[in-house]
Order: structure tokens, then sequence, then C-alpha cells
DNA sequence: GCGATCAGAT
DNA sequence: CACATCTGATCGC
């Protein structure tokens, strides 16, 4: 938060108090083993996964939040000696496991951080979520939304997981001799391969570390680390690639499939990448990317109409985009502003586009210097990364390239 | 030397 | 493309 006392998703040191909103590593960064900086909130599943993520971790600085119970916090006011309290409230995201947005209430109004979600309004999950919103908000404003912008443009329109699920499952039962692999990430889409798993009767095949994760989160009949108990495997999403998938099918047959809701941007005319023009549905959605992949638009983040429906649920006075980083960020007030209390939408007229960088500017000129490097170092905190994450499995078995 | 951060990759 | 992640190189204490 911008008075520096209570810090979402930021580890830097400063605040009184941090909250995590989930544990993929865009969100931890900072974070280390022997970070000490303060008590640090999360949901409880965030809390049962933080040791595997962070070995050795002072665990005596985790607070777990309990969703949709309110919590407070007290903290001490930089220009007074007088101690104010925050009171807070933790939502279901419905983004990966663990996965929590935070409704904060003090001095300064009431203020959501969403972190990444997905608000699919048939969802149980989705309407306990928005019942505990509305009943929070119901009689105040929301002054700030700090929203997960991610696919706030018209042109990311795909459907409910559900849907995407099954036509994930629709592909692999119509390549019933091949082998499939499946794009993750180290959390996230679980659900997704259980359900693959319940309906086609199989088991999925993950990496070791992914066995631990799946364990600590409750499945325990579902994967496997045998690759000959079954044809369908999730793979690291970086390790996904036509090359891997080529190396692959020299083998054996091998689709591909990538769940995400990145391939289903719209595109723009070519020399005009406005991004704010009328969207163009991409012609190859539902269609195969590639001679060995398909893309499905399974995506754990919300679609553009999904998170309009939310900002006209909440009406924020003003809202903030998490994502900055994007080459074409855009300001949410650009599509949103007209669903916000006074003034917002001229001013969003004028920010439109905006691109907003972090502090770091990078002046280095590229190539300037190839040095050799000493490849004993090189290895060794490699291997100090594995260690710590715990045994990086170099498995004859998978056949990733 | 070591952890933190960056650049580049998929 | 870059949702999130990993690797190797470099920075800075």
């Amino acid at each position: 938060m911008e008075n520096g006392m209570i810090s979402v998703d930021r580890w830097a040191i400063g605040s009184q108090a941090y909250f995590l909103t989930h544990l993929h590593a865009d969100h931890t960064q900072g974070l280390s083993p022997s970070w000490r900086r303060g008590p640090l909130f999360c949901s409880r599943v965030s809390a049962k996964l933080f040791p595997s993520k962070f070995p050795g971790f002072d665990l005596s600085l985790l607070r777990v939040v309990d969703i949709g119970r309110w919590h407070s916090l007290s903290i001490a006011s930089p220009s007074s000696d007088s101690a104010s309290t925050v009171h807070f409230l933790a939502v279901d995201a419905y983004h990966c496991p663990g996965a929590v947005m935070y409704l904060f209430r003090g001095e300064f109004g009431y203020m959501l951080y969403t972190g990444d979600f997905r608000w699919e309004a048939m969802s149980d999950r989705a309407l306990i979520g928005r019942a505990m919103l509305l009943n929070a908000l119901k009689d105040v404003n929301l002054d700030y939304l700090y929203l997960d912008n991610t696919y706030c443009n018209p042109a990311y329109a795909f459907p409910s997981r559900e849907v995407a699920a099954k036509q994930i499952v629709n592909i692999i039962e119509s390549h019933p001799k091949h082998d499939i692999v499946i794009a993750i990430d180290s959390l996230g889409k679980e659900n997704l391969l259980a359900y693959i798993s319940r309906v086609l009767n199989i088991k999925i095949w993950v990496w070791p570390e992914r066995l631990q994760t799946m364990h600590l989160l409750g499945f325990h009949d579902i994967f496997t680390t045998k690759t000959s108990l079954t044809r369908v495997r999730a793979i690291p999403r970086y390790s996904f690639s036509i090359e891997t998938l080529e190396g692959l099918n020299r083998m054996r047959p091998t689709i591909g499939i990538m769940p995400s809701g990145l391939p289903w941007v719209a595109k723009n005319d070519k020399g005009n990448n406005h991004p704010l023009g009328p969207p163009v549905i991409d012609p190859n959605i539902f269609k195969k990317y590639h001679q060995y992949i398909y893309t499905v638009p399974y995506s754990d983040h919300s679609c553009f109409s999904e998170l309009k429906d939310f900002v006209k649920l909440l009406k924020p006075v003003d809202i903030k985009g998490i994502v900055t980083s994007a080459p074409s960020y855009t300001n949410p007030l650009y599509f949103f502003g007209h669903l916000c209390g006074t003034k917002q939408t001229s001013q969003a007229l004028h920010q439109k586009n905006e691109t907003l960088r972090s502090g770091g500017s990078k002046l280095h000129k590229k190539g300037v210097k190839k040095l050799q490097h000493t490849g004993a170092r090189a290895s060794r905190v490699s291997i100090l990364r594995r260690v710590r994450r715990g045994a990086k499995v170099s498995d004859t078995d998978s056949t990733l390239v």
C-alpha cells in the first residue's frame, strides 16, 4: 500500500506487516528463506505450502488469515504516537490453491487488493466471495480497487474453466493412441488435471516436486511419478516447447496441450498496435497452434467481461492496475472509469495506455563485454538453488528435453 | 563468498 | 505474445 506501512506481495524493507496473496513466483520476488522483515499474513493453504517453497523460512513469522473472517492489526502511525488499527478480510480469489484477495479497512477507508483472481460468476466459489464482499461493503464505498488487470482489454475473451476443461478432454479423447503432455506451473490447474483424471479414469504423471505439492494439497490417488502408469503427463511450462514436442515425437506419437488465456488475444491490425482498438477475435481460437500443439483457453485470470462484472458490482471510487510491467499496459480506468465514482472518466482519457515502470531503470547496454565465466561457480549456484527447492530430478524417465 | 537481481529463454 | 518459471551472469555488500 502506498502509505508504506503495509505491503501486499512486496517484500522490501519499510513495512510493518506483509501480505501474500498467493505463492506464484512473480508475487514472491524478494522473499527468501532468510527473509524476516515482519509478520507475513497469508491464507491457510499458502502457509501449508510455504515450507516447501522456502525451506528454512522462519515459520513463526507466518500469520494465517482465515477466509471470510475479519482480522485486525495494530500499526504505529508514522506521524504521531498513536497506533491505528487496520482490519482485513481475505476472500477466495479462485486463482491457484491458497490464492486470496484482501479487503482492508482503516483510516484510509476501504481498499481491496485482488491479487490474481478469476471471477467466474456461475461458480459456487465466486458466489461465496461475492456475498462476502457485498456484505462487507453494503453500507460503504470501496475507495480503492487494486485490480488484476492481466487481461484488462475487451480483446481478451475466453470461456469458463469448466468449458475449457471439456475441450481439453475432447482433444485427449480424440487422440486415443497418443501420449499427452500438458503445460503447467509449480502451482495451479490442479482442478483441471483432477477433472481429466476423473472423466478419463486415468492417472496423471507429474514431476516429483509437483507430486509433493499435490500431496500437501490433499490429492493422494490421482497423480503419479511413474510414466508407465499413464499416457497423460503434466510438465513444467518452461520446458514445454515446439522442440520438446518434436523430440518426444521422435520416440512416440505425442501431442502437447497449452492451457492459457494468452493465445486468445484478439489480433489488432499489424501497423496499428493501439491496444484499445476494436477487438478482433483470433480466428485460430480452438484450433491447432502447431503440428503437435493445441492451445486451449483455460485461464486462472479473469477475462475482460469478468473484470467488468467485478467492477460493476463493487463500484470503486478509484482503480489501479496491479500488473504494470506489460508492454501494452492499459490503465483500467480507460475501460472502467465510467463505472467508478466521480471524475474518473475524464481523467482516464488522459491516462490511457500509460506505461508504468518500476524503479530500476534499465540503462545497461547489452553486449559491451562478453566475459568468460568460471564454470565451477555457475554450477554451484545452480546446485544450491536446486537443493533449496528440494532435489531436482534428472529423470531419464520423462524424456523431457 | 554469498544472496539479490538482471537478462534471456521457453 | 510472455500467464510464470528456470538458468546463468552480474551486482553489491
